[in-house]
DNA sequence: ATTATTACCAAGCAATTGCTTGCTAAAAAT
DNA sequence: ATTTTTAGCAAGCAATTGCTTGGTAATAAT
């Protein structure tokens, strides 16, 4: 059922545009606040927030157009495909993710070279490691890498290869850090599995972690450091 | 396109049954060899296992009755909707767990009450609750249970209501063993917090756990324990 | 002033999907 | 020997899906 609006017009040419709210074309935007391709990360954030409720198969493309205001095939101007929207998904997730990393362990480092405080830096760096990875993962309106996390199976093993490795960039900063706690006796299982279980143990919390009720993600890095390292003094 | 035998027949007479491979019916089966019901466990078996590899949105029923040699409208013989055959995936996952969980923790108590012996008596528990759990999650041929992990959105609300609280009683086993740890000292962490962090660096295992490759699930389990635990001597 | 580009909309197609209906042959119950 | 039950098959329907095509108004480039 279409609205009257559309029938009405003059039959021998087209129906006018903007049948719904919008009386013509999309929102007004005036010159001087244009912004280019925003509606593309609109899609994206949209998207995210979909495929993280419902899963990707059970979003359709008319769900994520109808969330932004569009009509069912205009998504597609902006993406060859609905696995192309859910790549640029995951995509955004982990640059944005791999950015908070590096944010949070710039500062991490001694302002003096201080050989004898080794360990406790290191302790320090994994301590941050954790909580932005807390953030990343709970913090408000990062959808997408929850997304990334439970929607793999969807990728094509092309998309999946290339997203492994921005992946590895990013775990692969743990491991130096475990090392040197291994080292000094904070941790004791072996690095490469610790390395698997702590992340699991971390990544699981997208399940459970309300963030309303429940505890904060400072009061949750806590209970991780406790749970898998032993303070030396 | 159908056989030629469906077509061939007396057309004033319905087509005579088994067009494709069988001759007659289904695969005969002698009297004494009767199996009331198996063709549906067949299909949970199977339909767990394609939940699991592609997931239940993108798993068709046709998918799961080609996989068992029936036509496509058969399993709704057995199971009144798709979503009913996932719960049962997810029950039947449930019941063994449980099943599995119990029969790990007969054995684990001390011949004679010993209370001087407590803390390690729970260290010894704990282990085989986290081997018992490896085994659910990794062991041959068992899709059940990280098919109710990963798809838990598609149940309704009444189905995760009922499962939930499975889950509660499988997981209600670990608290009073982490508890003991952590008034002995063996665990720092919040109980509360442990048990989740706990279980979801367990249940993560699944996204990257390699039967073939990889660790035996009881070096798995050492390094869990030596991740989680100090050992008090 | 004309042309090209951008960012959509309107309409619909082809495939897939979950599921239903009417039937049937073998086995079990009577 | 007859009836009932079991376990399917054959066919197809209605809805949904991803995506395409042909347009068009507004803006930018020339």
């Amino acid at each position: 059922m279409y609205s009257a609006a559309t029938v009405a017009g003059n039959l021998s040419q087209p129906a006018a545009h903007g049948p719904l709210k919008r009386s013509r074309g999309r929102p007004r935007k005036t010159v001087d606040e244009r912004d280019d391709g925003n509606r593309r990360l609109e899609l994206i954030r949209t998207a995210a927030k979909l495929f993280r409720r419902k899963g990707f198969d059970a979003t359709s493309t008319r769900d994520i157009a109808a969330a932004v205001g569009m009509r069912s095939g205009s998504p597609f101007y902006h993406f060859k495909s609905k696995n192309a929207l859910l790549y640029a998904v995951m995509e955004e997730g982990m640059r944005s993710a791999i950015e908070r990393q590096q944010q949070a362990l710039v500062g991490a480092v001694q302002p003096v070279a201080d050989a004898a405080r080794e360990p406790a830096d290191a302790a320090r760096q994994m301590r941050r490691l954790i909580r932005a990875h807390f953030d990343i993962l709970l913090g408000a309106g990062n959808d997408f890498i929850p997304v990334m996390l439970y929607e793999n199976r969807a990728l094509t093993s092309r998309q999946r290869a290339t997203l492994a490795k921005l992946q590895g960039d990013y775990e692969s900063v743990w491991t130096p850090v475990l090392e040197a706690m291994h080292a000094s006796g904070e941790l004791r299982a072996p690095v490469k599995l610790a390395r698997l279980l702590i992340l699991g143990a971390l990544n699981w919390s997208v399940q459970w972690f309300d963030r309303k009720r429940g505890a904060s993600l400072d009061a949750l890095t806590d209970a991780a450091v406790a749970l898998f390292f032993r303070e030396m003094e």
